[in-house]
DNA sequence: CTAAATGCAAATTATTTGCTCCATC
DNA sequence: GATGGAGCAAATAATTTGCATTTAG
């Protein structure tokens, strides 16, 4: 999904607001396209050096937390582990189930019924969520 | 709240699964008590050595870790700084101003309806929330 | 040419661990 | 007196930062 034009027109964008393409960054982006899930910095170091080896960990750290600031990218942390990555048009709530570690996505729809609800109740909306939720799956219920 | 009797009920629990009690556990239990909402590690030590100086973090880390797993403390994160720590009778689920940092709780009745519609959606329960939720107050929305 | 990015090493922060010594049971 | 706990220092782990060097625009 999303394929290599993406990449390009989000470096353009990068480009257009001052920051540089380089070669490294077409790298970062282009394993965080192919990504249809959350990567962790980790993970995503690794790919990148299939394509690109030598890229450093503090480039790579850089590099997301620029794309983050221009609404890009974003991280959540699914638990005690380190954060995971994503697009932030792949974004959504996350549930981690307490007793085997899965992670499911809330349905959008349903977080914008609670966060009515919230409202109601003490005057806070929901935004996008940065944590994981914990619950229990069928299976480890 | 709950008395310095609750204090040595809890130790006499400790004593009784075998562990021991000292000085440094009771002052640390006695400002757990004290505590009507969460703190950090940091602040924990702070207000314990008010009353016993010299204690050493890492015996209050361990300590929380024993209370943990004996489910008598319990420890959530509001965001990317340090935990905060309460006793488990004090628990609830938090919503963090993604604007102002103000927290607030989430009534228990409107989590149980949450965890009861994630049910129906995809088969997950909610379970204690270990992390806080992201939203907006009034104010800042 | 000059400002932004990179690479690398060193610093941070919160927490954990290994070990020796002390004190509770 | 055996063993769990305390204190201290050193180790982790994830992320951040300072700085000298490279490179895109």
């Amino acid at each position: 999904m999303a394929g290599p034009d993406a990449v390009e027109r989000t470096l353009a964008a990068i480009r257009r607001r001052g920051g540089r393409v380089t070669d490294q960054r077409r790298a970062i982006l282009t394993v965080l396209f192919e990504q249809d899930d959350h990567v962790s910095v980790d993970d995503l170091v690794g790919r990148v050096h299939d394509r690109l080896p030598d890229v450093h960990v503090s480039t790579v750290y850089r590099f997301l937390e620029t794309l983050e600031s221009m609404h890009l990218a974003t991280h959540v942390h699914l638990g005690h582990e380190a954060a995971m990555w994503h697009l932030s048009e792949h974004h959504r709530a996350h549930v981690v189930c307490a007793g085997c570690g899965k992670v499911a996505s809330v349905d959008p729809a349903l977080l914008a019924q609670w966060s009515s609800d919230l409202l109601d109740s003490i005057g806070f909306a929901l935004a996008e969520q940065h944590f994981a939720l914990a619950g229990l799956c069928r299976e480890c219920a």
